[in-house]
DNA sequence: GAGATTTGACCGGC
DNA sequence: GCCGGTCAAATCTC
C-alpha cells in the first residue's frame, strides 16, 4: 500500500530515484556529445549515435515512469517563490471553517494536462490570471503560487499556472503552464488565428513539427545538422509521440566551431525566442541549433543556459508577435499545415536576424524571424 | 461596490 | 499520514 510508489519499476528502484539515475546518465550523455559537437576528432559520428540512442532510452524510461503522474513530477526541484504581491489580505482572524463552511464535493479534480515550463523574469504573459492559492510545498524555502485563467468562469477555460522563483537565479520565475486556453480573450487572439488558419487538415499530430534549419538560415548541409537529423529520427523511432512532445531541441547541443561560422551573424550570438507556453521564451544558448521538436523546458537540456521569459508587464506581448500568424506565416510556407492541435503554439521557433528594431525583446535587440518552414521541415 | 488577493481548511492521491 | 492542489471566506485595492 504504502510502498507501492516504484517498487515495480527497475529492479525496485523507487520512481523518483529511476528517474533521477536516467537523467543524469542523459546529462553526462550529452555532455559528451557537446564534446563531439564541438569538433573533437576523436570520437566518430557512430559514437554520437549510440549515445543519441542511449540517451533516448533513458529518457524514454524516464518519461513513461513520470507519465503516470503526469505533470507533478517534471517540476521536481523547482526553487525559492517570492512573496506575496502587492494588495490583498493583511491579516487573517482566527475564524475556522467548521460546521456549515465545510465543504463537502470533490476539492481535488482531475488535473490538467501539462503543457509548458519556463522561466521568466516576470509574471506577465500576455494572459490574465487568477490567483487562486499559494502553498510552501515540501522542501521549498518559498510559496508556489497557483493561478487559473481570469475566463474561467465566464468562458470555463481550464488553463491554469504554478509559478515559483527560480532556484538558481531568484529574480526569474519557473512558470508550469497546464491545460490549454480556451478562451476568447484578446491576449489569446493567436489561438483563434491558428484555428482559423486550419482550414487544412493538419498532421496528426502537428506538435512533432521540427526544422532542421541552421541558426543562420544557412543551408543544413553541415554535419551537424545531418547529425541533428539523426537526433531527432532516433527519438522518433523511438518514441513517436509523447517523446517529442516532450522535448524541445531547441536547446540542443550547442553547435560552435564545427559548423560552417563564417555566416553566422553577429547579432545573433545565441539567443532566439521560441514560443512556449503561450509566452515568448528569450532562449539563451549559443550557437544553437535550432531544432524544434514540442515544448518543453530549456533547463532539460543542461548544455545550454536556462530559457527565460520577459515580456515585461505585458508590452513584450503588445509590441511582439505573438503567433506564426502575426509573423505572416499562415499565409507563407506553413500554409493551412499549423494545424489546430493544442500544442501546436509551442511549435515554432524564433531567431534573431541581424536587423535591429526596436522591438521589446529583452536581451535581444535583433528582429526576429520564423526559420523558412519548407522542405527542411518534417512533420512527423 | 467590484474585482483581486490572501490564507487556512479541505480533500484526494500516493 | 503526508503532501500538494483547490476552495472560499475574509480582506484589500481601486
Amino acid at each position: 500500500m504504502a510502498s507501492c510508489g516504484g517498487a515495480g519499476h527497475d529492479g525496485g528502484r523507487s520512481r523518483p530515484t529511476v528517474v533521477y539515475d536516467d537523467l543524469v546518465e542523459v546529462r553526462e550523455h550529452a555532455a559528451t556529445l557537446q564534446t563531439i559537437l564541438q569538433g573533437s576528432p576523436s570520437v566518430s559520428a557512430v559514437d554520437a549515435r549510440e549515445l543519441v540512442k542511449g540517451m533516448m532510452a533513458k529518457l524514454s524510461s524516464a518519461m513513461s515512469v513520470l507519465g503516470a503522474t503526469s505533470g507533478s513530477g517534471v517540476e521536481s526541484s523547482l526553487g525559492t517563490g517570492r512573496g506575496p504581491g502587492p494588495g490583498g489580505r493583511r491579516k487573517k482572524p482566527g475564524t475556522a471553517l467548521s460546521g456549515p463552511h465545510r465543504r463537502s464535493s470533490s476539492r481535488r479534480r482531475s488535473k490538467s494536462p501539462f503543457i509548458n515550463m519556463v522561466t521568466a523574469r516576470t509574471l506577465n504573459d500576455g494572459k490574465t490570471w487568477r490567483k487562486y492559492g499559494q502553498k510552501y510545498i515540501h522542501a521549498s524555502t518559498s510559496p508556489r503560487s497557483y493561478y487559473r485563467c481570469s475566463h474561467k468562469p465566464d468562458q470555463g477555460c481550464q488553463a491554469t499556472r504554478q509559478v515559483q522563483e527560480s532556484d538558481s537565479n531568484p529574480s526569474e520565475y519557473i512558470i508550469s503552464y497546464y491545460g490549454q486556453h480556451t478562451c476568447k480573450d484578446p491576449s489569446t487572439f493567436r489561438s483563434l488565428l491558428i484555428q482559423g488558419a486550419a482550414d487544412a487538415a493538419p498532421p496528426a499530430d502537428c506538435s512533432n513539427l521540427i526544422s532542421f534549419q541552421s541558426i543562420n538560415g544557412a543551408a543544413a548541409s553541415t554535419s551537424t545538422s545531418a547529425f541533428a537529423h539523426h537526433v531527432v529520427k532516433e527519438a522518433v523511432d523511438l518514441h513517436p509521440v509523447p517523446y517529442s512532445r516532450f522535448f524541445n531541441y531547441s536547446s540542443w547541443p550547442p553547435v560552435q566551431e564545427g559548423m560552417s561560422s563564417g555566416s553566422l551573424s553577429p547579432a545573433g550570438h545565441g539567443k532566439f525566442m521560441q514560443y512556449a507556453g503561450g509566452q515568448l521564451v528569450n532562449v539563451i544558448g549559443r550557437r544553437t541549433l535550432p531544432l524544434t521538436v514540442g515544448s518543453a523546458p530549456a533547463e532539460y537540456w543542461p548544455v545550454v543556459g536556462a530559457a527565460s521569459v520577459d515580456t515585461d508587464a505585458g508590452a513584450g506581448m503588445d509590441s511582439f508577435p505573438s503567433s506564426p500568424s502575426s509573423l505572416g506565416l499562415m499565409s507563407g510556407s506553413l500554409g493551412g499545415s499549423f494545424g489546430n492541435n493544442i500544442y501546436d503554439d509551442d511549435l515554432f521557433d524564433l531567431i534573431p536576424d541581424q536587423g535591429r528594431v526596436p522591438m521589446h525583446m529583452h536581451a535581444c535587440n535583433t528582429r526576429p524571424t520564423l526559420h523558412a518552414w519548407g522542405s527542411s521541415n518534417i512533420f512527423l
